[in-house]
RNA sequence: GUGGCUAUAGUUUAACGGUAGAACAGCGGGUUGUGGUCCCGCUGGCCUGGGUUCAACUCCCAGUAGCCACCCCA
């Protein structure tokens, strides 16, 4: 106990921050790049807005008495004395790019999307983070419900690329005109069983009535099931997009689930919600009623009016990278692996290493996916190198080769090495890793032919 | 905000009221310029603070952090 030295404070990770360390890039790789590929096929243009924006565009549009606003907000005062939040979601701040750049000018509908980080304080659990990264698509400018069923539809196809089994809640809560009839019809009917309801669902029949419907209460349940639906008190026009979002969905043939219960969080929503959640395959775990939803959306048709700009209907949903990422590897979803590199270059003694740094370039240049070891000087451990990495071929520049003008190619499954002229190597290691690539589409073949069901997806 | 569980090397972990072992990884060797196997060595650890005790990594309390559930959400 006398050690003199006194430990150096280390660092670490803020509450509810994660490191998104070199082991599991593949997987924010292959999803983004996923992410990319549908928005290109769908006609989506990428836009980035600001991590900050001003604290009153999220509370008027996310909703006052929301969780996200009341205490999820990462809200400061900066030093210019303005109030400004880090972005708890997008919608609000593409939203507020529309308005801004006037793109109610641009043809509509306008269709977007974007990928990046989000905050909320929340308390970190599983598949939940206080930064959290979500992709989030857009359409703004078009009322039609085609463009509903699109968005749902691209929020289901974006989990079955991937691999993950989803399950479409959909919903429809109105619109201004209509919701308020129901919120009374509901009011009504639980004031009826009002002593029987759960302490929460108590009080929120004063605040909120519609939030009963979200109540996981045990006492609840019953009482949610028999309680009046939003669908069946939606205005005539509401209703009949509804109708259509539906049919366009099963056009599409995008399976989807009426639930009358899902109430979304944010306030912007009218008409169609939708969730998606994983599908539980395994009743072991009874998934505890897990209910964490991958993605989320719906039609937002008064926000921008809200916001400030002419009244233009918009929809879209956001998914939760994160959260699809702990599905993939829960269900054991293989992905693809990033290309891995077909040679190392190394080298031995000064001389060699100098040239070898040249031979680099060149390889690079020649488009070979070429690594090296230069800061290692045995070649040894440059070959361990090798090894780690399974490169195909290992080229040798030592003091020998450097004298006689050669290389040394080794082909690293079978041991064997060829002395090669030094003027010749790109041919020489084209013509090898050729051969090399031939043989492994056979037995790519082989093995499809023998698991069908094993196909990866192609990379990008 | 409420509740539960946990805290030993980079990672996964073992044991014990008398201050810690292993596996994997990392680094270095097994003669001069040859990897994957094998053998050997090295590096590296008891979350913090109190209490009980002759003695605490071990027991108790608090703090902190992590995980998880509720709430809510992505």
């Amino acid at each position: 106990m006398t050690k003199k030295e006194v430990k150096k404070k280390t660092f670490q990770l803020i509450k509810g921050m994660k490191d998104i360390l070199p082991a599991e890039q593949k997987y924010w790789e292959y999803i983004i790049s996923e992410v990319k590929k549908i928005a290109r096929q769908y006609g989506f243009e990428r836009i980035d807005i600001p991590v900050v924006e001003a604290t009153d565009l999220f509370s008027r549009s996310v909703g006052q008495a929301t969780d996200i606003v009341e205490k999820e907000m990462y809200s400061f005062v900066d030093k210019g004395n303005e109030n400004i939040s880090l972005r708890p979601e997008f919608t609000a701040g593409i939203m507020r790019a529309y308005i801004e750049h006037g793109m109610l000018d641009l043809p509509q509908p306008i269709k977007v999307y974007t990928i990046g980080p989000c905050f909320r304080y929340d308390k970190p659990q599983a598949g939940r983070y206080r930064q959290f990264h979500q992709f989030n698509f857009e359409i703004i400018g078009e009322e039609d419900p085609v463009c509903d069923a699109q968005i749902i539809q691209i929020a289901y196809k974006i989990n079955c690329v991937i691999g993950l089994e989803v399950n479409v809640q959909i919903n429809s809560v109105g619109c201004p005109i209509c919701r308020p009839d129901y919120e009374q019809v509901l009011k009504e009917y639980f004031k009826k069983h009002r002593s029987k309801l759960s302490e929460v669902s108590q009080k929120r029949l004063a605040k909120n009535t519609l939030r009963i419907l979200d109540s996981k209460e045990e006492q609840d349940q019953s009482f949610i099931e028999e309680a009046p639906q939003q669908v069946d008190y939606l205005c005539e026009e509401c209703r009949n997009h509804f109708i259509r979002v539906l049919e366009y969905l099963d056009e599409l043939e995008v399976p989807y689930i009426l639930n009358p219960t899902i109430v979304r969080g944010l306030d912007y929503y009218t008409r169609t919600i939708f969730e998606v959640t994983p599908v539980e395959v395994s009743d072991s775990d009874k998934e505890q009623s897990r209910q964490t939803a991958l993605g989320g959306g719906g039609r937002y048709d008064g926000l921008i009016e809200l916001l400030g700009g002419r009244s233009t209907p918009s929809l879209g949903f956001a998914s939760g990278i994160e959260r699809l990422i702990l599905q993939i590897k829960e269900k054991n979803i293989k992905i693809p692996t990033p290309p891995s590199c077909d040679i190392l270059l190394t080298q031995l003694g000064e001389d060699a290493r100098k040239k070898a740094l040249v031979l680099f370039e060149e390889l690079t240049k020649a488009g070979f996916k070429v690594r090296e070891a230069f800061s290692k000087n045995g070649l040894k451990p440059q070959l361990e190198i090798a090894n780690r990495l399974g490169v195909k071929l290992a080229l040798i520049l030592g003091q020998k080769e450097m004298i006689d003008g050669t290389i040394m190619i080794r082909d690293m499954d079978g041991g064997i090495q060829e002395i090669v002229d030094y003027q010749k190597v790109i041919p020489e290691i084209k013509k090898r890793l050729e051969k090399l690539a031939i043989v492994n589409i056979k037995l790519d073949n082989k093995n499809k032919s023998m698991h069908p069901a094993s196909e990866v997806p192609d990379k990008e």
